[in-house]
DNA sequence: GTCTATACCAGGATAGAC
DNA sequence: GTCTATCCTGGTATAGAC
């Protein structure tokens, strides 16, 4: 008998998250008010606090899947044969985040409501760490693969290095928000031409 | 006669703005309310209403003190010999906004709210564009002196490396914020092994 | 110019009927 | 489970007396 009842709000929270990742698509994650998220779903208020406590806990919800997506890339380019340079992963994070929410931009409002808000700060927290983790994996086989490093000669090199590679990613991010003349290609290319190999 | 009251106007703008700085310190611009300011200049709403015409302006006025310290610091830079690599600027540049507003980490707030507010985003959009225009002019600088390239040269290097330098300050201040456990020194020491020289 | 008191708004969340 | 209506809070800004 709980069957029936949990598939059927499995796909009713399911219905929910997909209405609120278009309305973040458009108006960003903090711009987006309930309001927007109810009538995006075309339900009401009452029914989507039924699936979800809060509005934070749909961010999160929306959040992970996202997140999710780029991890999955992130391995099936490790087990490309031959692998992209780690450098190249950062244009393939921003274009993975790009064609989910728009703008990668938009992410910068999370991190700002991050310093406030203890639970989304948590959220972040876990986010780019686990982006870090799974960054460093990449460079560690890169070196050990392509530059013939041991693997603990690996690790080391690539825990160093890792940070360079986040900050370019948030680099990439924060420009594309705050330059009007942005130029993306322009920012990729320099990456890839002076980050480590 | 409109000198002294200018004057006094001027004094009592400086003591307010001040005041907010304190406040800013301690919760972060958009954590902090009217009220903090407010309770911290030890005035009362009617008095800073009639100098400010919004928190926004407030926030205009400290922001643009602190960036004028930071661009006033790269110049001394400038002018040292001999002159410190521009990866070593994102130490400096890091130190001084710690001073100034406590943690750096407060910056992704204002980042994060200029996405919603034009206001703002045309705050952040003119001070990171000026910053990345002091940052460029020092690298220039920097391949003259040091490597010995062509104006012309120089110029069309730093164009293309300066984005990366701005990135690492990004990054410096994104995973500062987010990462619970992270290690500055870790971070600027890995900036100056590998970013370009 | 400055104070107190308060209007006013946005937005998240809930109550209670169905 | 879902709806409508509404409450409540936090926060900016203003009105009007002094």
């Amino acid at each position: 008998m709980p069957k029936v009842t949990d598939e059927y709000r499995a796909s009713r929270r399911e219905e929910i998250a997909a209405a609120a990742m278009r309305a973040f698509h458009r108006k960003g994650f903090q711009a987006t008010s309930m309001a927007d998220i109810i009538a995006e779903s075309g339900l009401s208020a009452g029914a989507i606090y039924g699936h979800f406590k809060s509005k934070n806990e749909i961010i999160l919800e929306v959040s992970t899947k996202i997140i999710g997506a780029r991890l999955g890339e992130v391995e099936e380019l490790a087990a490309r044969e031959p692998m992209p340079a780690p450098a190249q992963l950062v244009r393939v994070l921003m274009g993975g985040m790009l064609h989910d929410i728009g703008r990668p931009a938009m992410l910068v409002q999370v991190w700002g409501e991050s310093m406030t808000d203890p639970l989304v700060h948590d959220l972040a927290n876990r986010v780019m760490s686990r982006l870090r983790s799974v960054y460093t994996d990449y460079i560690v086989l890169w070196h050990e693969r392509q530059n013939g490093l041991s693997p603990a000669a690996a690790r080391a090199l690539a825990d160093e290095q890792v940070v360079l590679f986040l900050a370019s990613a948030q680099g990439f991010i924060i420009q594309s928000a705050l330059f009007d003349d942005f130029d993306s290609d322009a920012f990729l290319s320099s990456i890839e031409k002076y980050l480590p190999r």
